[in-house]
DNA sequence: GTTATACCATACGCTAAAGTATGGACTGAA
DNA sequence: TTCAGTCCATACTTTAGCGTATGGTATAAC
């Protein structure tokens, strides 16, 4: 008991701290942010499309009501809008991270086509895209995020020492592969194949498109 | 008048042939059929995707109302169904004519190259359903459609003396070739491109794929 | 301890589109 | 001429989802 009063103290404000924590988490957790908004958002696009982006259910799935959305956002066309920004940023980064440090041009082309073929979120939002027409955003962001992946694939190739010309055909060429394969396996398989299957076409193809 | 009283007869008879003419064509127009259906659904998921097939707007775009579709159709799943299988045979055809023919294996990969780089229908659906995963029908009819092609193309390389699997990886690089193409031109340029540049990318590519 | 602000719930109106029910017009056959 | 069958129009009901209006609660600042 004396243990116990002396150290009441302690005890109290280490319990207090800690609910504090906790209840801090909790509240951090109940309090959405828009990017909370944005990644649920960018889930459906990746599995359903833009088209399937709805409010209310997508609220109920993070657990709020309209009510949180429509403090965050003015309407619907403005989180697609933010969520495919969001988008395009992280693939920029996935980018800046593990393509373009690869100093070796053949190297860097190897990678990219290695990454290309991971089953992961920001290849499912780029092919859901490609057939999506509905709006001007969706066509803007599309291609500007196109152009700029062909751009440094162009530099990988002209670093190879091909010429303006052949690097720019070789480049599309080698982007179409990638598109297509995106298409290809969610057509015959469902899904993205797992990491040993496109490891091992990501080198087939590698072969065919790098000399 | 006596002109006119004795051609009468012919002028009534002529008169009234032309109006029975003209009231059939009408009649033909306007009484529309299951495949006149078909057709503007494949018109709007060529252009818009499937989520946007909507019975009304297409009555009013085929001059009639609701009522002529659920004569012809149980629902919009079953419209959908029908039309996507027409697109299908359409496309079966198409090739059965343009590319089977072609007895030597290099050639009919060639004119495969060329046909698949012109701005018609057929691919405009296709890259469309490609990332429209809101149904099962069409990730069934696709699959289906993308087997076939592959089969005819695979069989083109086993002609030319591949063994099966280089022939296997040979022809679904190819076939993404062709489904990236699809994407690319519509990202980039907003629509398929026309047939004097589609033909310089078809030769530049067969020289890649064909060897 | 009052007050402002951030964040969310609830309730409502509105529209597009699916599907239903019913009747009408036209046609060919009996 | 009547009658059945074909094809379509019109008038509903229903539902999902967008957007608004308003009120409530918690937290931080003062």
């Amino acid at each position: 008991m004396v243990i116990r009063e002396n150290y009441s103290f302690f005890f109290n404000s280490f319990i207090v701290s800690c609910l504090i924590n906790i209840m801090n988490q909790v509240a951090k957790k109940k309090l959405l942010t828009a990017e909370d908004w944005q990644e649920g958002a960018l889930n459906v696009i990746a599995h359903q499309g833009v088209s399937k982006v709805a409010i209310e259910p997508l609220a109920k799935e993070l657990g709020v009501t309209k009510g949180s959305f429509y403090w965050h956002f003015s309407n619907r066309e403005d989180l697609v809008k933010q969520a495919l920004n969001r988008w395009r940023e992280k693939d920029k980064e996935l980018i800046n991270e593990k393509i373009l440090p690869v100093k070796n041009p053949k190297e860097r082309l190897l990678a990219w086509f290695k990454l290309s073929a991971e089953p992961i979120q920001t290849h499912l939002i780029y092919s859901t895209l490609l057939a999506d027409r509905s709006d001007n955003i969706i066509s803007k962001i599309l291609k500007e995020v196109t152009l700029e992946r062909l751009s440094y694939l162009q530099d990988s190739y002209l670093q190879m020492g091909y010429d303006t010309a052949q690097a720019k055909s070789q480049s599309l060429m080698a982007y179409s592969v990638y598109v297509g394969f995106l298409h290809m396996s969610k057509t015959l398989y469902g899904s993205l194949p797992d990491s040993r299957d496109a490891e091992e076409y990501a080198q087939y193809v590698a072969k065919q498109l790098i000399p």
